[in-house]
DNA sequence: TATCGGACCTAAACCGGTTTATTAATTGCT
DNA sequence: AGCAATTAATAAACCGGTTTAGGTCCGATA
């Protein structure tokens, strides 16, 4: 039965001292003599007091916690491995600073709004992660005119005061297109995420001039959703051309899992038709059938540089864009050279030189 | 430029009332003639003045916000679309309450219990969800000791002054039994999550009863632990047997996928040799070839139910055990009526009398 | 007319910390 | 020895609300 929480005076108390002193021994600062301090921290430990966040909340004017909205349906949300990665890798920074991750999931971008003017006006947050970054976003400029510290998940929007921390997807994405036309694909199309996202439109264009370096005609880019239903639409579309892609490079992996069951239901053999890369590295990806040649970013550690910045900011450094190590692609099953006709008879011969496969995923 | 936040004092001064006088009439409590709640409305209005989080916070003793620790690595995180749908269901509550989520993300157990006690000490949160219930769980008596009200997301554990929302999923996977043996299946197999989990338990005990009052053999099962690579072995360790079954039910899709897949690479013809469900019914499942049979949820509801009970708890109501509407198959490709011989020649002879013979899988 | 009760409002305490101003006791310096 | 400079500790203000204890003014009642 809990009387009630100790507080700063009790330990006071118990110490023989004030409350400023406890405060400030507890604090580390300087003006209390090393017995006395010892006395304090001792009286501490034997009542097993805790400073009271709110109480400390108030008085230092923050709320030692971050924010982090997401604006999406919940089967969106909960197909895309990223959020799960980012939150660890926040938490790991985030935890040991004693700040805690406040998160919100909203319909739709309306709200989203409404939800950082809450945060911001009651003050609950003392900084926020803007994701799902758009072209020509207003986000930025909303939260700066709202006072509250901002780090964008992804490449820094134009020119302003805002920090940012930014993988590049770009060379994972021209990786792919490398490695399938180093395979011999000429036709190598794309599915697209939504145009109005940078990190849709990025891989587009990551893809696009990939594609035209490689010196080869301009592929066919469908522009999609990043949902399953998206990515195997859009397969039907890209096969049903009267001249369809050798290749198909997905933006990411859940259109990609799609756009894969997609064709074989057509009776499109994969890799022997069809090659295919994803984005992302799903749990999933490596036990496909084919297993699905994809490309892999660091994203627990993107969260970790992420928070590490945000908190930063939250302290009074001013913003700065920071870059992070280039994702990698993982080669395997779902990439082969094509095969010259998608109507003939199955071809006995194995694909061609295979290039490095991913072997097995540890675990 | 904002030089500062109005506060209450600001309103109270451009109202020419006194500071208490605001706090009653912002919240609409008796003592405040008409004309003078008008006037300090007005006065708030004007200055944009927003309560303070945190000098609320602090005088009401109450954090208003609620916790949700989850203890699982990225991978394993990422893959379960429960959480997404359960957090967004969760908000809608939530936020028209005025009450805020705060998440935490971490490795294991043990930094698990570290977590509950640093947000019961600090008086981070009013109130706890308790997900991934195990078997004989320490966390609801240290929860209570900890005196946080807390919520179990599942069936109550034993009995105690604990509050519980739960959706039992047993009538899902008996409805797939039961679908599976009324297409003729006769030899139903199950793959299961850690049997230290009670959803990992508890559907396996739903499954092996479904067999048993179907009047079949019990089959086999294979505890694996919800992840892809766990399907992906358990599949190959079941038509590895002298005797394969028919059809398998998987305790998550995730599982169920990566079997699948694995089936397939093993050239096994699903559903024609082979029956798969799964349970979640993720996004993917309607997208994959063949589409998976599987048993869908109302997780947002469970969400909502969950945090309304939470917030109950927190007023102070007292704990009761909540019960939603049962789970629903959704019947899709991956099953049909078993084929007879998967080699050529049927085997005629059923397997003896077997037991539930479960092997474990190293991890 | 004196008293009571209710409506309306204010002053002040309180929540639990941090931080500043101030005082008291040393120490340092010449 | 005398005075300034440190050091140690306390009292009090402050963060921004809520809530309790009073205090006025008013009409109603005996």
């Amino acid at each position: 039965m809990v009387t009630h929480r100790p507080t700063i005076i009790d330990v006071a108390r118990v110490a023989g001292v004030s409350k400023g002193a406890v405060s400030f021994a507890l604090n580390g600062k300087p003006g209390v003599a090393t017995e006395t301090r010892e006395r304090i921290l001792a009286a501490a430990r034997e009542l097993g007091w805790t400073p009271s966040l709110r109480g400390r909340a108030l008085s230092v004017s923050r709320s030692l916690a971050v924010g982090l909205v997401i604006a999406r349906p919940p089967e969106t949300l909960g197909a895309d491995p990223f959020f799960a990665s980012f939150i660890t890798g926040i938490e790991t920074v985030l935890s040991e600073r004693g700040y805690a991750l406040m998160l919100q999931v909203v319909g739709d971008e309306k709200s989203e709004h409404e939800s950082y003017r809450r945060l911001a006006a009651s003050g609950r947050v003392d900084g926020v992660f803007l994701t799902d970054m758009r072209v020509e976003d207003v986000r930025p400029q909303l939260l700066n005119d709202l006072g509250l510290p901002t780090v964008v998940i992804g490449p820094a929007p134009g020119h302003g005061p805002w920090s940012a921390v930014y993988i590049d997807d770009q060379p994972g994405i021209v990786a792919a297109v490398d490695h399938l036309v180093a395979l011999g694909h000429r036709r190598i199309d794309h599915v697209a995420g939504p145009a109005e996202f940078v990190h849709g439109l990025s891989r587009r264009a990551a893809w696009a001039s990939a594609v035209v370096d490689a010196g080869l005609e301009p592929g066919t880019c469908i522009t999609s959703d990043f949902s399953a239903q998206g990515g195997a639409d859009a397969t039907n579309r890209l096969l049903d051309l009267a001249d369809p892609p050798t290749a198909i490079v997905y933006a990411n992996d859940l259109m990609a899992i799609a756009g894969m069951s997609t064709a074989i239901g057509r009776g499109v053999d994969i890799p022997g038709q069809l090659s295919i890369t994803g984005f992302d590295d799903t749990s999933l990806a490596a036990y496909l059938q084919p297993a699905l040649t994809t490309v892999r970013t660091d994203v627990v550690g993107w969260g970790r540089a992420t928070a590490t910045r945000l908190l930063a900011l939250v302290d009074g450094e001013t913003g700065t864009e920071v870059d992070l190590p280039s994702p990698e692609l993982v080669v395997r099953a779902s990439t082969a050279p094509p095969r010259q006709p998608r109507t003939g008879a199955p071809s006995k011969d194995r694909r061609g030189p295979a290039p490095i496969r991913d072997r097995k995923e540890s675990r």
